[in-house]
DNA sequence: AATTTAATTCACCGTGTGGTAACAAACAAA
DNA sequence: TTTGTTTGTTACCACACGGTGAATTAAATT
Protein backbone atom coordinates (compact mmCIF):
# COMPACT_ATOMS: atom_id res chain seq x y z
CA UNK A 1 0.00 0.00 0.00
CA UNK A 2 1.80 2.96 -1.23
CA UNK A 3 0.94 6.05 0.49
CA UNK A 4 1.20 9.21 -1.63
CA UNK A 5 4.94 9.21 -2.45
CA UNK A 6 6.63 10.55 0.30
CA UNK A 7 8.85 12.37 -1.57
CA UNK A 8 11.77 9.66 -1.65
CA UNK A 9 15.10 11.47 -1.99
CA UNK A 10 16.15 9.42 -5.18
CA UNK A 11 13.73 9.08 -8.25
CA UNK A 12 15.76 8.65 -11.47
CA UNK A 13 12.55 8.77 -13.22
CA UNK A 14 11.79 12.32 -12.03
CA UNK A 15 15.44 12.85 -12.32
CA UNK A 16 15.12 12.36 -16.36
CA UNK A 17 11.65 14.24 -16.27
CA UNK A 18 13.87 17.42 -14.95
CA UNK A 19 16.38 16.92 -17.83
CA UNK A 20 14.11 16.66 -20.39
CA UNK A 21 11.89 19.58 -18.89
CA UNK A 22 15.18 21.90 -18.51
CA UNK A 23 15.71 21.43 -22.38
CA UNK A 24 12.29 22.44 -23.04
CA UNK A 25 12.39 25.93 -20.87
CA UNK A 26 15.85 26.52 -21.73
CA UNK A 27 15.16 26.63 -25.31
CA UNK A 28 12.19 28.97 -24.76
CA UNK A 29 13.89 31.21 -22.31
CA UNK A 30 17.58 31.89 -23.88
CA UNK A 31 17.01 29.99 -27.03
CA UNK A 32 18.81 27.44 -28.92
CA UNK A 33 22.32 28.72 -28.18
CA UNK A 34 22.14 28.50 -24.35
CA UNK A 35 22.20 24.51 -24.64
CA UNK A 36 24.88 22.93 -23.02
CA UNK A 37 25.70 20.08 -20.57
CA UNK A 38 26.60 22.61 -17.90
CA UNK A 39 22.94 24.69 -18.66
CA UNK A 40 21.16 22.13 -18.85
CA UNK A 41 22.10 20.53 -15.32
CA UNK A 42 22.13 24.10 -13.31
CA UNK A 43 18.49 24.68 -14.92
CA UNK A 44 17.00 20.88 -13.97
CA UNK A 45 18.90 21.65 -10.48
CA UNK A 46 20.90 18.61 -10.83
CA UNK A 47 24.78 17.05 -11.72
CA UNK A 48 25.49 17.08 -15.03
CA UNK A 49 26.76 13.53 -14.73
CA UNK A 50 23.44 12.37 -14.68
CA UNK A 51 22.88 13.57 -17.81
CA UNK A 52 25.42 10.94 -19.65
CA UNK A 53 24.21 8.24 -17.18
CA UNK A 54 20.45 8.47 -18.32
CA UNK A 55 21.37 9.70 -21.98
CA UNK A 56 24.65 8.78 -22.83
CA UNK A 57 25.19 12.28 -24.20
CA UNK A 58 23.88 16.10 -24.60
CA UNK A 59 23.15 14.38 -28.21
CA UNK A 60 20.97 11.86 -27.06
CA UNK A 61 19.29 13.61 -24.34
CA UNK A 62 18.41 16.58 -27.31
CA UNK A 63 17.44 13.15 -29.40
CA UNK A 64 15.03 11.80 -26.55
CA UNK A 65 13.57 15.54 -26.20
CA UNK A 66 12.71 15.96 -29.64
CA UNK A 67 11.12 12.44 -29.65
CA UNK A 68 8.50 13.10 -26.97
CA UNK A 69 7.24 16.16 -28.96
CA UNK A 70 4.75 16.63 -31.32
CA UNK A 71 5.51 19.72 -33.20
CA UNK A 72 3.52 19.27 -36.41
CA UNK A 73 1.52 16.48 -36.61
CA UNK A 74 -1.79 17.38 -34.44
CA UNK A 75 -1.67 20.51 -36.30
CA UNK A 76 -2.34 18.92 -39.44
CA UNK A 77 -4.49 15.93 -37.94
CA UNK A 78 -7.93 17.92 -38.35
CA UNK A 79 -7.09 18.09 -42.13
CA UNK A 80 -6.52 14.33 -42.25
CA UNK A 81 -10.50 13.80 -41.31
CA UNK A 82 -11.72 15.90 -44.18
CA UNK A 83 -12.50 15.11 -47.15
CA UNK A 84 -12.05 17.47 -49.33
CA UNK A 85 -13.88 15.83 -52.42
CA UNK A 86 -16.94 17.01 -50.83
CA UNK A 87 -15.86 20.44 -50.23
CA UNK A 88 -17.03 23.44 -53.32
CA UNK A 89 -13.94 24.90 -54.70
CA UNK A 90 -14.35 27.91 -52.92
CA UNK A 91 -14.60 26.07 -50.05
CA UNK A 92 -11.10 24.36 -50.70
CA UNK A 93 -9.75 27.34 -51.51
CA UNK A 94 -10.52 28.79 -47.71
CA UNK A 95 -9.21 25.70 -46.28
CA UNK A 96 -6.07 25.72 -48.02
CA UNK A 97 -5.53 29.27 -47.04
CA UNK A 98 -6.32 28.56 -43.53
CA UNK A 99 -3.74 25.69 -43.12
CA UNK A 100 -1.00 28.31 -43.99
CA UNK A 101 -2.48 30.78 -41.64
CA UNK A 102 -2.54 28.26 -38.93
CA UNK A 103 1.34 27.09 -39.94
CA UNK A 104 2.11 30.66 -39.60
CA UNK A 105 0.56 31.27 -36.90
CA UNK A 106 1.93 28.47 -34.88
CA UNK A 107 5.79 29.26 -35.74
CA UNK A 108 5.23 32.92 -34.65
CA UNK A 109 3.86 31.98 -31.68
CA UNK A 110 5.84 28.96 -30.28
CA UNK A 111 9.00 30.05 -29.60
CA UNK A 112 10.12 26.51 -28.55
CA UNK A 113 9.61 25.54 -32.09
CA UNK A 114 11.36 28.44 -33.72
CA UNK A 115 14.50 28.12 -31.67
CA UNK A 116 14.40 23.83 -33.03
CA UNK A 117 13.55 24.83 -36.40
CA UNK A 118 16.93 27.76 -36.43
CA UNK A 119 19.20 24.77 -34.51
CA UNK A 120 18.40 22.53 -37.20
CA UNK A 121 19.54 24.78 -40.00
CA UNK A 122 22.81 25.87 -37.88
CA UNK A 123 23.97 22.47 -37.55
CA UNK A 124 23.09 18.86 -37.48
CA UNK A 125 22.40 17.15 -34.47
CA UNK A 126 20.31 14.26 -32.83
CA UNK A 127 17.30 16.51 -33.93
CA UNK A 128 17.14 16.42 -37.43
CA UNK A 129 16.45 12.89 -37.70
CA UNK A 130 13.64 13.50 -36.18
CA UNK A 131 12.57 16.23 -36.44
CA UNK A 132 12.35 15.11 -40.22
CA UNK A 133 10.29 12.30 -39.53
CA UNK A 134 7.59 14.15 -37.93
CA UNK A 135 7.67 16.68 -40.92
CA UNK A 136 7.38 13.67 -43.48
CA UNK A 137 4.47 12.29 -41.19
CA UNK A 138 2.36 15.32 -41.65
CA UNK A 139 2.81 16.64 -44.50
CA UNK A 140 3.42 13.50 -47.03
CA UNK A 141 -0.54 12.65 -46.30
CA UNK A 142 -1.65 16.36 -47.11
CA UNK A 143 0.03 16.48 -50.21
CA UNK A 144 -1.14 13.06 -51.56
CA UNK A 145 -4.59 14.61 -51.05
CA UNK A 146 -4.10 17.26 -53.11
CA UNK A 147 -1.82 15.17 -55.74
CA UNK A 148 -5.18 13.23 -55.97
CA UNK A 149 -7.23 16.47 -56.29
CA UNK A 150 -5.82 17.39 -59.05
CA UNK A 151 -3.94 14.52 -60.84
CA UNK A 152 -3.64 16.62 -64.21
CA UNK A 153 -2.35 19.93 -62.88
CA UNK A 154 -0.75 22.04 -65.02
CA UNK A 155 1.60 23.71 -62.21
CA UNK A 156 3.66 21.93 -59.39
CA UNK A 157 1.68 22.22 -56.54
CA UNK A 158 4.22 20.35 -54.29
CA UNK A 159 6.81 23.03 -55.29
CA UNK A 160 4.99 25.85 -54.73
CA UNK A 161 3.25 24.35 -51.61
CA UNK A 162 6.64 24.23 -50.30
CA UNK A 163 8.26 27.50 -51.45
CA UNK A 164 5.05 29.11 -49.91
CA UNK A 165 5.22 27.22 -46.50
CA UNK A 166 8.89 28.03 -46.24
CA UNK A 167 8.75 31.59 -46.65
CA UNK A 168 6.16 31.40 -43.56
CA UNK A 169 8.49 29.86 -41.77
CA UNK A 170 11.06 32.53 -42.34
CA UNK A 171 9.17 34.73 -41.65
CA UNK A 172 8.24 33.80 -38.39
CA UNK A 173 11.82 33.05 -37.59
CA UNK A 174 13.14 36.49 -38.78
CA UNK A 175 10.62 38.18 -36.93
CA UNK A 176 12.36 37.29 -33.92
CA UNK A 177 14.50 40.00 -35.07
CA UNK A 178 13.44 41.94 -36.82
CA UNK A 179 9.69 43.89 -36.26
CA UNK A 180 9.45 44.23 -39.83
CA UNK A 181 10.76 43.40 -43.23
CA UNK A 182 10.28 44.22 -47.10
CA UNK A 183 7.77 46.76 -45.47
CA UNK A 184 5.61 43.91 -43.86
CA UNK A 185 5.31 44.41 -40.19
CA UNK A 186 6.04 41.05 -39.10
CA UNK A 187 4.90 41.61 -35.14
CA UNK A 188 1.53 43.60 -35.68
CA UNK A 189 -1.98 42.09 -36.50
CA UNK A 190 -1.56 44.63 -39.70
CA UNK A 191 1.33 42.58 -40.79
CA UNK A 192 -0.20 39.00 -39.81
CA UNK A 193 -3.62 40.16 -41.93
CA UNK A 194 -2.03 41.29 -45.08
CA UNK A 195 0.39 37.50 -44.56
CA UNK A 196 -3.55 36.12 -44.41
CA UNK A 197 -4.52 37.93 -47.25
CA UNK A 198 -1.86 36.82 -49.62
CA UNK A 199 -2.33 32.97 -48.79
CA UNK A 200 -6.09 33.48 -49.66
CA UNK A 201 -5.20 35.02 -52.94
CA UNK A 202 -2.42 32.42 -53.50
CA UNK A 203 -4.92 30.01 -52.33
CA UNK A 204 -7.38 31.10 -55.02
CA UNK A 205 -5.32 31.29 -58.29
CA UNK A 206 -3.42 28.21 -57.94
CA UNK A 207 -5.70 25.89 -57.21
CA UNK A 208 -7.97 27.98 -59.83
CA UNK A 209 -4.94 26.60 -62.20
CA UNK A 210 -4.51 23.60 -61.03
CA UNK A 211 -7.74 22.89 -62.29
CA UNK A 212 -7.75 24.03 -65.93
CA UNK A 213 -6.97 21.41 -67.79
CA UNK A 214 -5.94 23.61 -70.71
CA UNK A 215 -1.54 23.54 -70.04
CA UNK A 216 -1.83 27.40 -70.51
CA UNK A 217 1.51 27.41 -67.93
CA UNK A 218 4.29 25.84 -69.78
CA UNK A 219 7.52 26.83 -69.14
CA UNK A 220 9.67 27.98 -72.14
CA UNK B 1 61.04 56.86 -56.24
CA UNK B 2 59.07 54.20 -54.67
CA UNK B 3 60.71 50.54 -55.78
CA UNK B 4 57.99 48.16 -55.82
CA UNK B 5 57.08 47.88 -51.78
CA UNK B 6 60.38 46.05 -50.32
CA UNK B 7 57.78 44.50 -48.19
CA UNK B 8 57.93 46.54 -45.23
CA UNK B 9 57.41 44.74 -41.82
CA UNK B 10 55.04 47.36 -40.63
CA UNK B 11 52.01 47.63 -42.58
CA UNK B 12 48.59 48.79 -40.80
CA UNK B 13 46.67 48.77 -43.79
CA UNK B 14 47.63 45.62 -44.66
CA UNK B 15 47.31 43.78 -41.80
CA UNK B 16 43.45 45.38 -41.96
CA UNK B 17 42.80 44.18 -45.21
CA UNK B 18 44.07 40.51 -43.78
CA UNK B 19 41.40 40.67 -40.81
CA UNK B 20 38.53 41.81 -43.09
CA UNK B 21 39.46 38.99 -45.67
CA UNK B 22 40.16 36.33 -42.81
CA UNK B 23 35.97 36.92 -41.87
CA UNK B 24 35.75 36.44 -44.94
CA UNK B 25 37.08 33.22 -45.48
CA UNK B 26 36.29 31.99 -42.20
CA UNK B 27 32.95 32.41 -43.02
CA UNK B 28 33.00 30.89 -46.31
CA UNK B 29 34.95 27.89 -44.72
CA UNK B 30 34.13 27.52 -41.44
CA UNK B 31 31.03 28.94 -41.05
CA UNK B 32 29.56 31.89 -38.91
CA UNK B 33 29.61 29.87 -35.93
CA UNK B 34 33.42 29.36 -35.89
CA UNK B 35 33.74 33.50 -35.91
CA UNK B 36 35.59 34.42 -33.12
CA UNK B 37 38.29 36.64 -32.33
CA UNK B 38 41.27 34.34 -31.34
CA UNK B 39 40.09 32.42 -34.73
CA UNK B 40 39.44 35.37 -36.93
CA UNK B 41 43.54 36.39 -35.42
CA UNK B 42 44.64 32.78 -36.42
CA UNK B 43 43.02 32.99 -40.09
CA UNK B 44 44.64 36.33 -40.45
CA UNK B 45 48.04 35.44 -39.35
CA UNK B 46 48.10 38.38 -37.06
CA UNK B 47 47.51 38.79 -33.50
CA UNK B 48 44.40 39.49 -32.00
CA UNK B 49 45.00 42.66 -30.18
CA UNK B 50 44.99 44.45 -33.24
CA UNK B 51 41.63 43.59 -34.06
CA UNK B 52 40.97 46.12 -31.06
CA UNK B 53 42.88 48.38 -32.11
CA UNK B 54 42.16 49.06 -35.08
CA UNK B 55 38.30 48.26 -35.19
CA UNK B 56 37.68 48.28 -31.72
CA UNK B 57 35.86 44.84 -31.18
CA UNK B 58 34.71 42.35 -32.89
CA UNK B 59 31.89 43.84 -33.82
CA UNK B 60 33.05 46.58 -35.34
CA UNK B 61 35.48 44.14 -37.51
CA UNK B 62 32.57 42.36 -38.47
CA UNK B 63 30.36 45.54 -39.27
CA UNK B 64 33.00 46.89 -41.08
CA UNK B 65 33.59 43.97 -43.34
CA UNK B 66 29.42 43.69 -44.32
CA UNK B 67 29.88 47.40 -45.42
CA UNK B 68 32.53 46.70 -47.92
CA UNK B 69 30.45 43.78 -49.20
CA UNK B 70 27.32 44.12 -51.94
CA UNK B 71 25.47 41.49 -51.36
CA UNK B 72 22.44 42.45 -52.98
CA UNK B 73 22.57 45.74 -54.98
CA UNK B 74 24.57 44.14 -58.29
CA UNK B 75 22.21 41.50 -58.87
CA UNK B 76 18.73 44.03 -58.79
CA UNK B 77 21.01 46.76 -61.07
CA UNK B 78 20.01 45.18 -64.45
CA UNK B 79 16.21 45.78 -62.89
CA UNK B 80 16.82 49.16 -62.22
CA UNK B 81 17.28 50.31 -65.48
CA UNK B 82 14.64 48.34 -67.28
CA UNK B 83 11.79 50.07 -68.36
CA UNK B 84 9.18 47.78 -67.40
CA UNK B 85 5.87 49.46 -69.07
CA UNK B 86 7.84 48.94 -72.44
CA UNK B 87 7.85 45.20 -72.17
CA UNK B 88 4.72 42.96 -73.24
CA UNK B 89 2.72 40.75 -70.56
CA UNK B 90 4.44 37.53 -71.32
CA UNK B 91 7.63 39.55 -70.97
CA UNK B 92 7.13 41.14 -67.66
CA UNK B 93 6.05 37.82 -66.47
CA UNK B 94 8.81 35.74 -67.10
CA UNK B 95 11.20 38.75 -66.59
CA UNK B 96 9.94 38.53 -63.05
CA UNK B 97 10.32 34.74 -62.81
CA UNK B 98 14.01 35.60 -63.95
CA UNK B 99 14.37 37.79 -60.59
CA UNK B 100 13.37 35.37 -58.72
CA UNK B 101 15.01 32.47 -59.78
CA UNK B 102 18.43 34.35 -59.94
CA UNK B 103 17.52 35.05 -56.42
CA UNK B 104 17.53 31.53 -55.32
CA UNK B 105 20.72 30.16 -57.55
CA UNK B 106 22.51 33.44 -55.91
CA UNK B 107 21.53 32.10 -52.25
CA UNK B 108 22.38 28.31 -53.50
CA UNK B 109 25.94 29.06 -54.59
CA UNK B 110 26.91 31.76 -52.49
CA UNK B 111 27.90 30.12 -49.39
CA UNK B 112 29.54 33.23 -47.35
CA UNK B 113 25.88 35.06 -48.38
CA UNK B 114 24.22 32.07 -46.50
CA UNK B 115 26.37 32.21 -43.77
CA UNK B 116 25.62 35.96 -43.38
CA UNK B 117 21.33 35.15 -43.51
CA UNK B 118 21.47 32.64 -40.85
CA UNK B 119 23.97 34.52 -38.81
CA UNK B 120 21.88 37.82 -38.55
CA UNK B 121 18.93 35.07 -37.70
CA UNK B 122 20.45 33.64 -34.91
CA UNK B 123 21.96 36.91 -33.18
CA UNK B 124 21.74 40.31 -33.50
CA UNK B 125 25.31 42.31 -33.96
CA UNK B 126 26.75 45.22 -36.29
CA UNK B 127 25.77 42.88 -39.18
CA UNK B 128 21.90 43.50 -38.81
CA UNK B 129 21.36 46.99 -39.43
CA UNK B 130 24.24 46.87 -42.59
CA UNK B 131 22.42 44.27 -44.15
CA UNK B 132 18.98 45.68 -43.43
CA UNK B 133 20.16 49.03 -44.95
CA UNK B 134 21.42 46.61 -48.58
CA UNK B 135 18.39 44.69 -48.21
CA UNK B 136 16.37 47.25 -48.39
CA UNK B 137 17.88 50.20 -51.48
CA UNK B 138 17.81 47.16 -53.43
CA UNK B 139 14.01 45.48 -53.21
CA UNK B 140 12.47 48.81 -52.42
CA UNK B 141 12.86 50.22 -55.65
CA UNK B 142 11.87 47.12 -57.33
CA UNK B 143 9.03 47.08 -55.26
CA UNK B 144 7.67 50.81 -56.18
CA UNK B 145 8.26 49.93 -60.13
CA UNK B 146 5.88 47.04 -59.95
CA UNK B 147 3.22 49.33 -57.49
CA UNK B 148 3.24 52.25 -60.20
CA UNK B 149 2.74 48.74 -62.82
CA UNK B 150 -0.01 47.86 -60.97
CA UNK B 151 -1.68 51.00 -59.69
CA UNK B 152 -5.39 49.14 -58.65
CA UNK B 153 -4.27 45.58 -57.70
CA UNK B 154 -6.67 43.42 -55.99
CA UNK B 155 -4.20 41.47 -54.11
CA UNK B 156 -0.71 42.42 -52.22
CA UNK B 157 1.92 42.55 -54.70
CA UNK B 158 4.21 43.20 -52.28
CA UNK B 159 3.43 40.41 -49.63
CA UNK B 160 3.28 37.58 -51.43
CA UNK B 161 6.63 38.52 -52.96
CA UNK B 162 8.02 38.59 -49.82
CA UNK B 163 6.57 35.14 -48.39
CA UNK B 164 7.93 33.54 -51.99
CA UNK B 165 11.17 35.43 -51.74
CA UNK B 166 11.80 34.47 -48.06
CA UNK B 167 10.68 30.72 -49.22
CA UNK B 168 13.52 30.86 -51.84
CA UNK B 169 15.64 32.25 -48.91
CA UNK B 170 14.77 29.62 -46.27
CA UNK B 171 14.85 26.75 -49.00
CA UNK B 172 18.81 27.41 -50.01
CA UNK B 173 19.75 27.68 -45.99
CA UNK B 174 18.02 24.14 -46.01
CA UNK B 175 19.80 23.00 -48.58
CA UNK B 176 22.79 23.60 -46.47
CA UNK B 177 22.10 20.73 -43.99
CA UNK B 178 19.52 18.89 -45.77
CA UNK B 179 19.87 17.32 -49.48
CA UNK B 180 15.61 17.43 -50.08
CA UNK B 181 12.80 19.05 -48.34
CA UNK B 182 9.02 17.74 -48.88
CA UNK B 183 9.97 16.11 -51.21
CA UNK B 184 11.74 18.63 -53.08
CA UNK B 185 15.46 17.62 -54.37
CA UNK B 186 17.22 20.51 -53.09
CA UNK B 187 20.70 20.13 -54.13
CA UNK B 188 20.07 18.48 -58.05
CA UNK B 189 19.25 20.02 -61.25
CA UNK B 190 16.07 18.65 -61.41
CA UNK B 191 14.91 20.29 -58.28
CA UNK B 192 16.39 23.34 -59.13
CA UNK B 193 13.84 23.15 -62.55
CA UNK B 194 11.03 22.57 -60.23
CA UNK B 195 11.31 25.78 -58.30
CA UNK B 196 12.53 27.76 -61.31
CA UNK B 197 9.09 26.46 -63.09
CA UNK B 198 6.96 26.64 -59.72
CA UNK B 199 8.59 30.59 -59.75
CA UNK B 200 6.86 30.83 -63.55
CA UNK B 201 3.59 29.70 -62.91
CA UNK B 202 3.57 32.15 -60.02
CA UNK B 203 4.08 34.98 -61.73
CA UNK B 204 1.77 34.21 -64.50
CA UNK B 205 -0.89 33.72 -62.03
CA UNK B 206 -0.23 36.42 -59.74
CA UNK B 207 0.66 39.19 -62.39
CA UNK B 208 -2.21 38.21 -64.18
CA UNK B 209 -4.24 38.55 -60.94
CA UNK B 210 -2.61 42.15 -60.18
CA UNK B 211 -4.24 42.98 -63.94
CA UNK B 212 -7.44 42.15 -63.23
CA UNK B 213 -9.72 45.08 -62.20
CA UNK B 214 -13.08 43.50 -61.30
CA UNK B 215 -11.88 42.75 -57.23
CA UNK B 216 -12.27 38.51 -57.34
CA UNK B 217 -9.81 37.97 -55.00
CA UNK B 218 -11.98 39.38 -51.95
CA UNK B 219 -10.82 38.34 -48.31
CA UNK B 220 -13.96 37.39 -45.92
C1' DA C 1 22.01 -6.08 10.40
C1' DA C 2 25.10 -6.68 6.68
C1' DT C 3 25.88 -6.21 1.98
C1' DT C 4 25.15 -5.08 -2.57
C1' DT C 5 23.20 -2.01 -5.98
C1' DA C 6 21.79 2.24 -7.75
C1' DA C 7 21.27 7.43 -7.59
C1' DT C 8 23.54 11.52 -6.76
C1' DT C 9 27.14 14.72 -5.46
C1' DC C 10 31.94 16.64 -5.33
C1' DA C 11 36.18 17.89 -6.95
C1' DC C 12 39.07 18.20 -10.52
C1' DC C 13 41.27 18.48 -15.35
C1' DG C 14 42.32 20.17 -20.08
C1' DT C 15 40.96 23.33 -23.37
C1' DG C 16 39.29 27.29 -25.63
C1' DT C 17 37.41 31.72 -25.09
C1' DG C 18 37.46 37.04 -24.83
C1' DG C 19 40.22 40.51 -23.00
C1' DT C 20 44.31 43.27 -21.20
C1' DA C 21 48.88 44.93 -19.62
C1' DA C 22 53.45 45.25 -20.47
C1' DC C 23 57.03 45.02 -23.43
C1' DA C 24 59.84 45.17 -28.05
C1' DA C 25 60.83 46.74 -32.44
C1' DA C 26 60.31 49.72 -36.56
C1' DC C 27 59.72 54.15 -38.20
C1' DA C 28 59.43 59.40 -38.25
C1' DA C 29 60.53 63.80 -36.37
C1' DA C 30 63.56 66.72 -33.57
C1' DT D 1 71.49 60.89 -31.96
C1' DT D 2 67.75 61.32 -29.34
C1' DT D 3 62.92 61.31 -28.73
C1' DG D 4 58.23 60.03 -29.47
C1' DT D 5 54.78 57.53 -31.99
C1' DT D 6 53.08 53.71 -34.30
C1' DT D 7 52.97 48.71 -35.26
C1' DG D 8 53.46 44.32 -33.55
C1' DT D 9 54.63 40.48 -29.92
C1' DT D 10 54.60 38.04 -25.55
C1' DA D 11 52.62 36.63 -21.63
C1' DC D 12 49.10 36.45 -18.77
C1' DC D 13 44.20 36.52 -16.47
C1' DA D 14 39.44 35.10 -15.42
C1' DC D 15 36.01 32.33 -16.96
C1' DA D 16 32.98 28.97 -19.11
C1' DC D 17 32.95 24.82 -21.40
C1' DG D 18 32.71 19.54 -21.86
C1' DG D 19 34.15 15.63 -19.62
C1' DT D 20 35.68 12.13 -15.88
C1' DG D 21 37.13 9.57 -11.49
C1' DA D 22 36.15 8.95 -7.05
C1' DA D 23 33.63 9.44 -3.14
C1' DT D 24 28.87 9.64 -0.88
C1' DT D 25 24.45 8.44 0.29
C1' DA D 26 19.86 6.21 -0.18
C1' DA D 27 17.43 2.21 -1.23
C1' DA D 28 16.95 -2.75 -2.28
C1' DT D 29 18.58 -7.45 -1.37
C1' DT D 30 20.15 -11.05 1.39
Amino acid sequence: METTLPKPKRNKALTQRKLLDAVGSLLKREGFQSIGINAIAKEAGVDKVLIYRYFGSLDGLIEAFALERDYWVSNFKTAQGLNLQNLTEVQREQFTATIFANFYKTMLQNKELQEITLWEMVEVSGLNKVLQNQRDQSTLGLIALYEQLFPNSPIDLQAIATIIATGLQQLALLSRQLPAFNGINLQSPEGMQRIENALSSLAQLVLRAANTPENNYTHS
